[in-house]
DNA sequence: CGCAGTTTTGATCCCCTTCAAGTTGGGTGG
DNA sequence: CCACCCAACTTGAAGGGGATCAAAACTGCG
């Protein structure tokens, strides 16, 4: 069952058959463990392998002249980090783990035969990649025309979506093993005024920290981030009612 | 020939044969012009084609709450609208064109002939997906992580590499449509702002403003915004020498 | 127990925003 | 051919959201 959340995931999108869930468990041959704070893959990299994360978090990220960060997108449980399988194609940015990870690396030609042989997976690997470059869309809105709170707040929605498909999220019970520095680097801000945000969520009512962070009125946070899941691109429309 | 950018720019991902260029060019049963500032495609619609804009600028954006707007994306001759073929679903923002368009109407199931019969154009389609993503990332790292006056010199940088391989760029001259409020959508900052940066970027003796923008010193630009062309994933690895 | 990374808090600064007003220029109608 | 208008551009002044700098408190762990 590595890869049940892949299979979730994936049946979030398109209702799967027996054999298609059975097609993608046979994707699993090679399975590799990475530790926190290694890059999964470095900028530069052509890899022969579609990369999978099947445990823990990773991230895209960009480093500049000066120093600076910035996280494009947070992988995990279910998510593929180079799904362009037919086009060999130096990478441009980084993957990295942010928490020790278990990451299938999976041959390019399996998964494009698991996409000849049936029409649902096919949709629902497109899905999947639709699915991410609208994510991106949404964190360009936050960063560029959204204030620290409501970009904060969609984030957590966001995540908190993410984490439920994939069966990582009680009800609004997020283990996010982010620091607040990642945090910042992922919404554009510095960690100190990561930390003045979350304070104010907080004082909201919206959220609770402790060990985990609580979505404690998600209705409330999602209003606070004008977040809509329909980006998302789910059969069911909503997985929190 | 009005595939012209279309055949140009996927050439520029992949050699393409003759025939393989016939094939695109028998894609355009139906073209349809849109005045400038009509929505071309508007969040929620399902659209049944595979819209391509042939000539004019394009946009997409979305509306904030508070009124305002961020763009997502500026689309030029020869780009895909939606290119996610097989998979039904409604659209997650708006496609606004920003001059007068042409846009071909593309059946999907003919995209789909296409790619089943060429593996050429199959992975142009989708090193095409690619770049949009990573240029997708990089307007985050410019928008979260640079200041205005890298993420304009970017900006410029990147539409004078994307203006060039439809042969809309002469050697530095582009003919940009945009109002500074268009570029400051796009940007994450205000019209005010933008005025100012351009300006700087003027006295600093990068650009010329007039009727259109010359980029009167590239490889000044290209320093000031961190412009480096690899994400773009040319096989022509640069454009301008 | 001690260290290193993270979180928290305070004080100050600045890039960019906001608000406001003036200018320019293309388009339109008389 | 000019008067008018509106959209875009430009410029100035003032304010604020978030950055920066600095240091203290907390956490986990070897």
């Amino acid at each position: 069952m590595l890869f049940e959340p892949v299979i979730r995931k994936l049946s979030a999108f398109e209702r799967l058959s027996g054999g298609e869930v059975h097609a993608i468990q046979k994707l699993g041959r090679d399975l590799r463990v990475f530790h926190k704070y290694r890059d999964i893959i470095t900028e530069g990299d052509n890899p022969d392998f579609v990369h999978v994360v099947l445990a823990g978090w990773a991230a895209r990220y960009s480093v500049l002249p000066d120093g600076g960060r910035m996280i494009t997108a947070f992988l995990i449980p279910g998510d593929f980090c180079d799904i362009h399988v037919t086009t060999p194609s130096a990478m441009d940015h980084s993957i990295l783990a942010i928490t020790d990870c278990k990451v299938a690396f999976v041959q390019k030609h399996a998964i494009e035969e698991v996409t000849r042989s049936t029409v649902a997976l096919t949709r629902a690997f497109w899905r999947s990649t639709l699915v991410d470059e609208a994510i991106l869309r949404q964190w360009l809105v936050c960063v560029g025309r959204r204030n620290a709170k409501a970009a904060l707040a969609h984030l957590l929605c966001e995540l908190h979506v993410r984490l439920q498909l994939v069966g990582l999220a009680d009800n609004g019970d997020l283990h996010l093993p982010l620091t607040q520095t990642e945090l910042a680097d992922a919404t554009g801000l510095t960690a100190v005024h990561v930390n003045r945000t979350l304070r104010a969520l907080r004082q909201d009512g919206l959220i609770d920290e402790g060990p985990s962070i609580r979505l404690r009125d998600i209705a409330g946070l999602r209003e606070a981030g004008d977040f809509n899941p329909q980006y998302l691109h789910l059969r069911t429309p909503n997985v929190t009612a």
